[in-house]
DNA sequence: ATTATTGCAAAACGTTTGCAGGTTC
DNA sequence: GAACCTGCAAACGTTTTGCAATAAT
């Protein structure tokens, strides 16, 4: 399955000779250890518990720099835009619960026979697809189904 | 296919007892011209040709009713989100020119048997999907490879 | 010692809001 | 004439930049 996040973005920091600091330290982790998506104020904001000088920009630039190298999957919204989680390597998609916002990734999203179709039809040369799917998660879909239940009675 | 769009437009406007005004109408007529997805920025540029009076404010706010009427989508894009295009009637997505902007409608996804499946995979209640395919068109292929043609001279 | 990285303050964006005046129905 | 719409200016939140000080290699 996944390889251990963190410590792949560490590595591919000392690979790229960039320098392990504790700021960035203290976003990796928090980044790594999120089981949801988060803004970069979000981050910043859980980050300072643990490195409390760290500015809002540095959050902004080592995002840009894991994105750059992969280690950061940025995620859209219909409302506001851009929020961040780790990356599981290769090709990956979102699965995002609409109430609690849990992310997970699936990767096998088989696209390809539609792609081949419009290629066709279309004439484009499609080599970039955005796929992201929004629901309720198991935990928010009992929710739901029980205050359902009590209001039925 | 795709039913007159500025018509539909503007019958929706009277429809929702909203009123058609000037700049209204010059922003209508862009959106429903444009070959392209646009920014807000864009068509305010754009439209202010048609009225040079029109205010960026009145391009917002004019996105928005036209949104929420479900005559313009919203699209997203890996760095600078948000442009706007006219859109079909029902369920579609994108499939836009990384090269020029080119943007097209397609509405058969077929992505179903994929939901389906993560559903029963992940015990997500799927409800919503976002989907973009990006690449090039027929016209920037053919230029692509004319370009690497010669350059291979 | 060298080079990258940080944080601050301030600028630059894109977007939204309050309000007085103007337009459409 | 009533309700809606517009434009301006100004507020707002997010993201970027210049720069001197700091930390990692």
């Amino acid at each position: 399955m996944a390889t251990p996040v963190s410590f792949g973005m560490r590595d591919g920091l000392r690979e790229h000779r960039r320098k392990l600091t504790r700021p960035r330290q203290a976003i990796l982790d928090i980044i790594a250890a999120a089981e949801h998506h988060l803004t970069p104020a979000e981050i910043h904001k859980r980050a300072r518990k643990k490195y409390p000088h760290l500015g809002l920009v540095t959050v902004y630039r080592t995002l840009d720099l894991l994105t750059e190298l992969g280690y950061v999957r940025r995620v859209h919204f219909n409302d506001g835009c851009h929020s961040y989680v780790a990356a599981a390597q290769g090709h990956a998609h979102h699965l995002v619960c609409s109430n609690c916002g849990k992310a997970q990734e699936f990767e096998n999203c088989d696209l390809e026979p539609l792609i081949a179709n419009l290629q066709r039809k279309t004439g484009f040369e499609i080599n970039v697809h955005m796929l992201e799917l929004m629901g309720r998660c198991p935990d928010c879909s009992v929710t739901a189904n029980a205050m359902a239940k009590k209001a039925r009675r």
